[in-house]
DNA sequence: GCAACTAGGCAGTAGCACTGTCTAATATAG
DNA sequence: CTATATTAGACAGTGCTACTGCCTAGTTGC
């Protein structure tokens, strides 16, 4: 097909979707002259999945890359593939100024020991959990390690549930897609429960 | 003190400043002359917690706004106030076009009977949810509430310890900032556990 | 009395995510 | 074999957000 049905099929503008090519989130099509391309079903699925990291999960173009060159990537072994899936982060700055700062990291290795979780120096979750704890302190809740302990219990059984999920598919890519449909597309949903469930909660205790 | 105080103890620029106090986000000082105003701590402490809420959770200005507006609404029922503080969600374009389509929901409503919960048709979670789970099956991937229910029942247990945690202060607007701070701040570092705990038991299952 | 500071207003800027326009090259219908 | 439509690729322009700078008139501290 071409691009203006690609564009019909996908529901995204043929201009946005030349920007797509252009920023590499999206392949070129099979180039048949010099003015004309052929594009497929898997150009298609693409754009779905592009939309929804950008629209759903709220990624930027420049990450939505990033996860999408992970995907390309096709890492047949899974760890080494979750481990690169893991690495995406969403809120840009990560990092913008003043990296280098605060060695402690308000005793994040000793939740991990805590845990007995094994995690890479380099994932940027580390920093997120950092500079989430300093900035509570900062403005005057006494919150450390220990009061997220409970959290990790939590986020280690969900951990659980995700990677059972990851099981079938032998396809990589195939793998790599579902990984991170259910890594990256879930957490909006996975936050919107968090809130149902306080809502929830708090009603039940109201009546209390 | 004066604005360049305010600055220099906020470390947030003084046209900064002059924006957010025009924006709302700050209330304004107590103005001693026309040209003159007068800050106190509470401005310091409040400039500290917008650029938490912009900078660590991501929230735009406008949405920093609306939690802000909620804080300051000073609501004593703490079950009236929680629920202000759910109805805010940062994915800006939460109903853009076409809100009134799909009635169905994909089954959220039986999602919410077989929880047991009580949650406000308004909540903007339920969408969120919905279009998480359209978007999944649109790519392909097979999942509905069923697939949800693990995970709510954590969540479930998540807004459990998060309200346990909001006993303590009886000052409306402090139990105010403590709730916006430990739902909304905090919602990056539950995140960043998810990923980590994902990456320990990746490799706990490809050690074994 | 005079430099330094300030409130308020509004214009300008930088970055992001598109969107529109243009050119040269096909494609297709009649 | 024309006339009309479509396309790739390049690049300029747009709309929005979040600041940032500048100006004016007024105020403060020495």
């Amino acid at each position: 097909m071409r691009i203006s049905e690609l564009s019909r099929r996908s529901g995204v503008a043929t201009a946005t979707i030349k920007y797509y090519l252009r920023e590499g989130l999206l392949p070129p099509g099979r180039a048949t002259a010099a003015t004309q391309a052929e594009y497929g079903e898997a150009h298609v699925r693409r754009l779905r999945l592009i939309r929804a990291l950008i629209g759903v999960r709220g990624l930027s173009v420049g990450a939505a890359k990033d996860v999408l060159d992970v995907i390309s990537e096709g890492k047949s072994d899974t760890h080494e593939l979750l481990g690169l899936v893991f690495g995406i982060w969403p809120s840009g700055d990560g990092g913008g100024k003043g990296t280098e700062e605060e060695g402690d990291g308000l005793g994040v290795d000793h939740l991990l020991a805590e845990m007995g979780w094994t995690v890479s120096e380099h994932n940027p979750a580390r920093e997120v959990i950092t500079r989430t704890l300093h900035t509570l302190n900062s403005l005057g809740v006494e919150y450390g390690w220990r009061e997220l302990l409970p959290y990790a219990a939590l986020a280690e059984q969900t951990a659980t549930l995700d990677l059972d999920q990851l099981e079938g598919p032998d396809d990589p890519l195939e793998k790599a897609e579902r990984a991170v449909l259910l890594t990256i597309l879930l957490e909006p949903a996975l936050l919107a429960l968090r809130r149902l469930a306080q809502e929830a909660e708090s009603t039940v205790r109201h009546r209390g």
